[in-house]
DNA sequence: ATTATAAGCGAACACGCGTTCGATGTCAAG
DNA sequence: CTTGACATCGAACGCGTGTTCGCTTATAAT
């Protein structure tokens, strides 16, 4: 279901209002900002963004819009919630949902990050992940950290991606790169050693964008 | 200037109600919530939360309430904005502003993150730092990398702190040990060496309690 | 030419919501 | 005993806000 310009401008507009004044804009704020003079139109088209799934409407309520995202409540969109979908070990294969799947939108735990921390871009087809173990200290990733991936299964120079190693039957987080047709996964540590790899041997199950480490509770 | 239970049941709904509905309650929300009847006694009551600075109040504006922190708009309560304060090198002692001064207060970038990622406790004191130089790698720590740390000038062995080491007028990040009189400062990456430090030759500068890697943006 | 849909409009209405007023009761200080 | 500060109350009011109605115009499909 396509969105008029019109449409997609209020919905801009009511991201921005949510997040500047910490609530949601009235249909009189909404048809000032976006230049329609009549609450009738305003109430209109905020009904066509509800049945788009992309807000959602309390009646005869003040402000009673809400931002909704995979079926969920915004709280705010400056911030992302990515699924904690599991653990990245190093004896098997990464096994996440696919996208758009029920599994994926299942009730997970999630965590909560801010836009810009994510590098202010695409934040779909994101992924959390525990990292369990140490095999991942090449990387300068510990057990219990927590990476945030992105789905890819292609890669480019220099980026950090979760491989696995079929002949080794292993999971590993290196830095990809190739180089005449062979690949080098090279530690971030360079204590570590860089492998080289055929294509044909190794699967590319996404990038990491970002890594987090709790150093336990401030108690 | 305290707040009576009333004035605190208040805050707290107000906390829970905005971070649940994503908007601010009404007055006669707040009065249904914390048993008041009269909307006057609740205007009475946000007039006082409004004086401490702990809500701001636009007026004539169904919803017109924000929480506040340290003199800013808090767009959620579930969120906790952290002052970004400059780096953190080897060669020099970290140089922060004393909090509740205006040189901490001032208008810094910050990082913002969920309170659950900080271990849910006390999120006073804290202040993030960038990592400069590749000093830090023995603490799986990188150049580039965002360490959220606690003020503190004590350890309790297993911290991972920021120390500096005065006869090498050096700041290095390792886990903190006390044995016999000896401080132990060991590396979470096992390849580098522990070192051992008198207690007078050392200066606890703050502990680590996050660590956030960026790895590039998704673009 | 007709019909259906999309998008716009002003007006009116009902109710949600914040503000104000005049009042009462309790408690501490003088 | 009096006064002042704090905290409470119901009622009324004015305006903020969402909903509904009847209408018009443009466009595409039949």
């Amino acid at each position: 279901m396509a969105l008029s310009e019109r449409q997609q401008q209020i919905y801009s507009y009511i991201q921005r209002f949510t997040s500047d004044k910490g609530r949601p804009p009235t249909i009189r704020e909404i048809g000032q900002a976006v230049n329609i003079s009549s609450t009738s139109v305003v109430n209109y088209n905020l009904n066509i963004l509800e049945k788009a799934g992309l807000i959602s409407r309390e009646k005869e309520v003040s402000r009673g819009l809400r931002l909704m995202g995979n079926g969920k409540p915004i709280a705010d969109p400056r911030f992302v919630q990515i699924p904690l979908l599991g653990r990245i070990v190093a004896g098997k294969p990464i096994e996440i949902p696919e996208a758009g799947t029920s599994a994926f939108e299942a009730d997970h735990e999630s965590v909560t990050l801010t836009r810009d921390l994510l590098g202010g871009s695409d934040s779909e087809n994101l992924y959390a992940l525990h990292v369990k173990g140490d095999s991942m200290i090449d990387a300068s990733i510990h057990d219990g950290d927590i990476v945030v991936m992105k789905h890819q299964e292609t890669a480019r120079n220099g980026d950090l991606v979760a491989a696995w190693i079929k002949d080794k039957q292993q999971t590993t987080l290196k830095r990809f790169f190739r180089e005449k047709g062979i690949i080098k996964l090279v530690p971030a540590n360079p204590s570590y050693k860089t492998i080289e790899v055929e294509p044909r041997n190794i699967a590319i199950q996404g990038k990491v964008v970002l890594v987090i480490r709790q150093l336990g509770a401030a108690a």
